[in-house]
DNA sequence: AGGTTCCGTTAGAAGCTATCACGAAACCCC
DNA sequence: GGGGTTTCGTGATAGCTTCTAACGGAACCT
């Protein structure tokens, strides 16, 4: 993943360890949730005893926030992979969608629950930046002259989003109903709020994708 | 709020305990988040000595089952309240908003992040139909025949979706619209990802509203 | 090889959930 | 109103958690 570029052989072991520590607990989110990560059972399944784990993270905290970092990266890797190889809008929501199929507590670990008192780090700000940079991209691409909304006008106010990207109001005002919509039908979804309802989320989530994409007043 | 009628004496304290309980439990979630309640503080704080909890609930579980169940009773009671004072969709609608901005964390409790080995009990399931039928009701008073998409021939199929609610299928893809884009929206400003982007949610969220009221092919 | 830095350990404090056994208070019934 | 029963609240205890602190030893760099 990250540059374990040429480094003193300590630097490369506390990595080494480091990361099999993320990926323990990784194990244990997706498996029981964010709440049940104990970093006591990280280190026993480490085979080794609980305060060792603080000379490669602060505290669970700090743990926790460094998936969060990891969430955000790989969302956004997998955006701008996506969007490397031609991806549209289509393409884009096909690949978060299974992008968060394969690990639900990952998604959740971005948009589910927040912890009123806990704010994320400057720095997956940026990566959010960039999340929506490539959706604003996908939606500036399509260049189909929406018509101006009571909202898009709004946005023509101050418009601080995205570092100043250099879409139409319009455009951005896509890009935000091709979010909330999407994480609407996915969040439901990974909750379980549709089972027993006896229909294929992956249908519903299509027609949203569907309405998203016709042209239409 | 309940039945707390003619009982003994005892069945009145006891109640009122659990009440006092709950209230406290609510307090500690809407301030800090479900993790942080701790059955420990809310008895500290109710002058009485740990363990004394547990004459009122069998665990911290129960308690937080409790509160969900208390949470969608809140919302079914809103929603039915709002119904019964002739309120259309869009009315639903901001009584949705209203119900959700006035404690997060309770709307989180019921649609946010689920802990995987979790499940909510089976009455819950009677209070979410609940919900489902008078948001059904409002969309099939409407009565404004909308064409059948791809996913409402689809519903067609099993529907034993609110316990066979007689309602078309083009309402109930309007229904679950509905719901998951105001979800979406609601969700995504009640976690705080709006913050910084420089547009008002309320707007937006008016906006889908919009859109979801607009009749259109 | 010497000196420093880093790692992992054990011990311990403080917090939590949850169980148990006990005393005491309140209730119900006669 | 007194006696028996039920219920309540308590302190003690076990086991879990995060996290700090002090110590021994290994690995590294010069």
């Amino acid at each position: 993943m990250g540059d374990t570029g040429a480094q003193t052989p300590r630097e490369r072991y506390r990595a080494q360890v480091q990361a099999e520590i993320k990926e323990r607990a990784w194990e244990q989110i997706a498996t029981a949730g964010v709440p049940a990560l104990s970093l006591n059972a990280v280190a026993k399944q480490m085979g080794m005893s609980g305060p060792a784990l603080y000379r490669y993270f602060a505290g669970r905290d700090e743990l926790i926030t460094e998936l969060v970092r990891d969430a955000y990266r790989s969302l956004a890797d997998t955006f701008r992979a996506a969007s490397d190889t031609g991806a549209d809008l289509a393409g884009l929501a096909h690949a978060l969608r299974d992008w968060a199929l394969a690990d639900p507590q990952r998604y959740f670990l971005i948009y589910g629950t927040p912890v009123p008192g806990y704010h994320a780090p400057e720095d997956t700000a940026g990566l959010a930046d960039q999340i929506m940079t490539t959706l604003l991209d996908a939606c500036t691409a399509l260049a189909e002259d929406r018509p101006a909304t009571a909202f898009s006008t709004h946005l023509e106010g101050d418009r601080h989003w995205a570092e100043g990207h250099p879409a139409p109001p319009t455009a951005l005002h896509r890009a935000l109903t091709f979010w909330t919509r999407l994480h609407g039908v996915l969040s439901l979804e990974l909750a379980g709020h549709f089972t027993g309802m006896g229909f294929d989320p992956a249908l519903l989530f299509a027609a949203e994708l569907d309405d998203l994409l016709s042209p239409r007043a």
